[in-house]
DNA sequence: GGCGATTATGACCGAGCGGTCATGTGACTG
DNA sequence: CAGTCACATGACCGCTCGGTCATAATCGCC
């Protein structure tokens, strides 16, 4: 948790601070980012970061769940009331998911990163906790779904879960095969990406084309 | 690639070297792993690294490249002949691979850290040629099978690619959710994992299915 | 203006890192 | 035995890191 400090700062001196953290983070996982770069990147002492946060660890909590707040927030202010099933409702998380993501790439990095951050003891907890907030919200969809009859009734849910969970993180590696895009570079540019809101939506149309109907013909 | 001098080596203290920079590389990425942690285990003076290899980068290097050739051979070698359609074939490459990172998971969590490490222009090119591997050997699945007919032949081929190989990759966090292992564990214990192969049978046939079919009903 | 509380500062600390290299050791050779 | 060569060694180097703390600057209030 932020120290009253932190919170007592002037709020462009605050933002600053949370830019240039983001920034770090986004570029560097856990272990590899750097409390001196930051300092250097928004021009205070490094004694001012502990007279914010506890530590490293507690910057990078409040960091992950902002990102997270923020994402979520986003996806749920863009859902229009006309997704009636579960693909739909998939369909149209995933799509302002991306959007989200390519829109602010520092916090889709920095989210990125704390996905696959190796769990050591210190970043377990924070992994965990994002995993499990994306999990419970697919599970919600999920469990609709079923019982609206969108999806098999017999599908193992943790498995379903899963199975949309991962297609939608790995979403962004493919997507930036596909069109070529780096992240690392919007981060560094501070920009970001551009991507055409109906080559997105037609790679998500395939996707959930195979998600609904499989990969064999008929 | 490893100086003359490691090839030299008398077999047994080269394989303990191996044995615990495996461990070392299983436990951390490659940016936390530790040459002072990999000789106080082995027991050898730091300098001796250095007359093997160039550096840690080529360490590194050379332990993905034997684990990745470790686990192809092994799922090759397991590959009966008896697997004519696309989806035996991927569940026969998912089951053994499974089986290998069950038995060798000193193997298996380094190619996961390698899978998943954040690309540092260091190691972009070691996680970039194991991602290929993978994606080249799937790569030749899916057009096999779309040639077969085991395939819808409007497939993004591509896409199906990385809707496969997620998905395998995935399953170690699958597996190590449902069935409550560590694979952190094992590596300290020096251990494999025990696995019922009916369990992970039937974890492969449902997933399998969804691949073939889909989530939707009917 | 003065005074107590809050905040900013950066030199400093101890630790760990990858990597080096002069020196030592031992085994084989002629 | 002397000489050569491959290999082993660990003290040492330069660097970066997260974190600390005595001190200084600044602010808010009476």
């Amino acid at each position: 948790m932020p120290k009253p400090t932190f919170l007592n700062l002037p709020p462009d001196k605050r933002r600053r601070f949370v830019d240039a953290a983001l920034n770090e983070f986004a570029l560097h996982d856990y272990r590899a980012a750097s409390v001196g770069r930051i300092v250097d990147a928004v021009g205070i002492a490094k004694g001012s970061v502990y007279q914010y946060f506890d530590g490293k660890l507690d910057l990078y909590r409040y960091l992950v769940d902002l990102a997270a707040e923020t994402k979520f927030r986003h996806i749920d202010a863009a859902r229009a009331g006309d997704a009636p099933d579960f693909f739909s409702q998939v369909r149209q998380a995933a799509f302002h998911g991306a959007r989200f993501d390519f829109g602010e790439p520092r916090h889709a990095s920095l989210l990125y990163h704390a996905t696959y951050e190796p769990s050591t003891p210190e970043t377990l907890e924070v992994s965990s906790r994002l995993r499990a907030a994306s999990h419970a919200y697919l599970r919600g969809l999920v469990d609709a779904g079923i019982a609206r009859g969108d999806l098999r009734p017999d599908l193992d849910r943790d498995m379903t879960v899963y199975v949309i969970y991962q297609q939608i993180v790995a979403l962004r590696d493919f997507l930036t095969d596909r069109f070529g895009f780096s992240f690392q570079d919007a981060v560094h540019a501070g920009a970001g990406l551009p991507i055409r809101e109906e080559e997105l939506g037609a790679v998500l149309d395939e996707l959930i084309a195979v998600l609904r109907h499989g990969l064999a013909p008929g």
